[in-house]
DNA sequence: GTTTGTGAATAGTTTCACAGCA
DNA sequence: TGCTGTGAAACTATTCACAAAC
């Protein structure tokens, strides 16, 4: 194998072989096919080969791939082989429905602290954590908190992420209306799920 | 303009675009340049003309863009100028969550429906709609619904996808798990929060 | 002078086809 | 024989550069 990029398409890709991997696993299915895979996750044989083939191709040919080195291979690159912690910013309704999410922990992620500034908020617990002031930010860091959700209302995204960026957080997933700017040096993924759905309605036949 | 193929990417912009464009009109914002757009979306100059082109272009050379035109613009292309219904299946936390989301209507989206297989839920009201039994599904298309919303557990998600494409949806959003099988004539976006999160790890500096 | 719209050039991604290994 | 891994070909998308419009 030579060196090459890795698309960023395949990065994207590769939660998806990890959940689907998961998934055989819970079935206890050993090994599999890119075939095989290509049928649970829904991407064609070739487009996975060709993306696990930019780390050194974990299979075996006329075996196919085994499944837990699978997840432990996806695992490893994608940085989840220790457990990733995560501030969530804003518990509203969505932030809210986040701290109860109970997929987080199959990945090697756990939201382990949430901020708000409602008063009423602060001090009572929603699935497993305690909500902070966001004064407290400050120490997430210390915390081993290397991620940042952001889920409140627009006007208050970009100050919030700058917050973040502050304190040293390298990662934010932004549910916010607004486009944040941060330095290079920060991803941002963002989720919007009304745009999400408008998006939906493009494909719809018309009438 | 000669015809060519919409690239899916011009697509998946088009809601940004709108979403940036509805902020600038609250903001009293008349006209904006394709270089004031970009720095209002996170999106580059050259790719927001080419985007419009696409369309035939919107603008006009030497001034920019009229921000009320460029709404409507954008709204026409993605059907959003009549009201698109929503019907939701799976009040947990996220689904009631997104029955609580403010932000569908600026989009023209409304949750119309939501369904629930929980006896207890059932009859009970979230956020404007009253919670129905899953056996309702057969009444969303006289409703005027064609999306559907999947936030039940992974392991249902195949089935209630069926039941949606077999009372006629042609567009579903999935936040379950799995990834789901549907005829090529239905259009699925998946969003799973926890994969998206999972990438962001990635793009962490390693330690 | 300013800013759009777009063909052409560049870059990136997917698909193919098959050599090579189990 | 069956299946992987990968260079090359085909396709798709982004960036550039500039003529045309205001």
């Amino acid at each position: 194998m030579r060196y090459r990029r890795i698309p960023d398409e395949t990065i994207k890709r590769l939660p998806v072989y990890l959940r689907g991997a998961i998934r055989l696993a819970e079935e206890s299915v050993r090994r599999a096919s890119s075939k095989e895979l290509a049928e649970a996750v829904g991407v064609n044989p070739w487009q996975i080969r060709k993306d696990f083939s930019y780390f050194g191709g974990f299979g075996t040919p006329g075996v196919g791939y085994d499944i837990d080195k699978l997840i432990r291979q996806i695992r490893r690159i994608l940085r989840l082989d220790v457990t990733r912690r995560a501030a969530l910013v804003g518990v509203g309704n969505l932030g809210a429905a986040l701290l109860a999410f109970p997929r987080f922990a199959l990945y090697g992620l756990e939201i382990a602290a949430a901020f708000d500034i409602d008063n009423r908020k602060i001090g009572t617990r929603r699935g497993g954590v305690v909500i902070e002031d966001v004064a407290g930010l400050q120490t997430i860091k210390q915390r081993g908190i290397d991620l940042g959700i952001i889920t409140v209302p627009g006007g208050a995204a970009q100050e919030v992420a700058d917050k973040l960026v502050g304190v040293g957080i390298r990662g934010i997933l932004n549910f916010s209306s607004r486009y944040i700017t941060v330095p290079r040096t920060v991803k941002v993924i963002t989720i919007d799920i009304a745009m999400d759905l408008a998006r939906l309605s493009y494909y719809l036949p018309s009438g």
